[in-house]
DNA sequence: AAATAGTTAGTGATTGATCAATCACAAATC
DNA sequence: GATTTGTGATTGATCAATCACTAACTATTT
């Protein structure tokens, strides 16, 4: 087992972990009986516990800012926001932990985590907006704007198994 | 000191520490001393630490709801949506408090917590709803997802202090 | 092939601190 | 004297992080 392998698995467990139980609640002892390892070795990979949520976290924003950034260097036009948001759906329904983890994470005031948040949001709605911008949509900023909120509300349908909040 | 007075101060000492500290990693010695009383006696008014916290959430869904009761009540109908914008806006400057801690409250699954959350949003968006069907606004359901869709990414915008979010 | 040395991978045991909740009790008020 | 209001002391459980240690693997020399 690489190095750098062991530090994914530990990554994935902590967020299923975090999500789960709640990052404070949670222990890292819970996160290494899902990684299969012995408590003490997260602490080889990550400082601190708080370390660790910061990895997930960058880890998550990673998946939507990669998926976001293909969509818009190959959708058409006229598709770029329906398939925007079918691959937010997609993340959403193959790793709705990572989500979870973000909401978590808004509310998080410790400092090297709001920054791994503000960055997150200030590069996805970048690309959103420079995306909108280039294929001509009207009022890119104002669709830019729709487009993150509907994906916050759609994230608390998710989060409290409330499908009507997205019922239209 | 009434006994319901006690209770109300417990309950806003609660919402100000969950808050600003988090509600896994608060304790009820924190809130304690925040109401300026000794920390078993918050256990005279409250079963537990999540009971504490479910009346927070109640207190604080029902000021959203007492708000656009009156909106809906007296605004008139073409200044419906922008007077609930207004009192929403007030509520977030006003009792910023209340509103992280239902942030924090949207991914914690206790059950009793979730059923507050729920409650709390499907009597929101019913309001809402309601009152636009009434005012004859088209679309109303789109309207009303598009009004709490805002409304979740404005939150956001406040908890992590980027108001470039929520700008046009 | 065998021995040696060095590095990487991984764990058991511990610790100091922390916390929700209980209980017995005191003080004040009615 | 009885009810209400309120607290000190305690407890059993829990946790992040550290430390000392072992096991396994790799490379080099003999």
């Amino acid at each position: 087992m690489t190095s750098v392998n062991r530090k994914t698995e530990i990554i994935s467990a902590a967020i299923e972990v975090f999500a789960e139980i709640g990052y404070f609640r949670a222990t890292t002892a819970q996160v290494a009986e899902r990684a299969k390892i012995s408590q003490p070795y997260i602490f080889k990979f990550f400082a601190s516990k708080e370390a660790l949520l910061q990895a997930a976290l960058e880890a998550s924003w990673e998946r939507i800012i990669n998926s976001f950034r293909l969509v818009v260097e190959s959708a058409s036009k006229e598709q770029l926001e329906t398939d925007l948001i079918e691959a937010y759906e997609k993340i959403l329904a193959s790793h709705h932990n990572e989500i979870l983890l973000q909401m978590q994470s808004q509310t998080i005031q410790e400092p090297s985590i709001r920054d791994v948040m503000r960055e997150g949001f200030r590069e996805v709605r970048q690309i959103v907006l420079t995306a909108f911008r280039e294929a001509g949509i009207a009022s890119p900023e104002e669709r830019t704007l729709i487009f993150l909120a509907r994906g916050m509300l759609c994230n608390i349908s998710a989060a409290l198994d409330m499908p009507e909040l997205m019922e239209v």
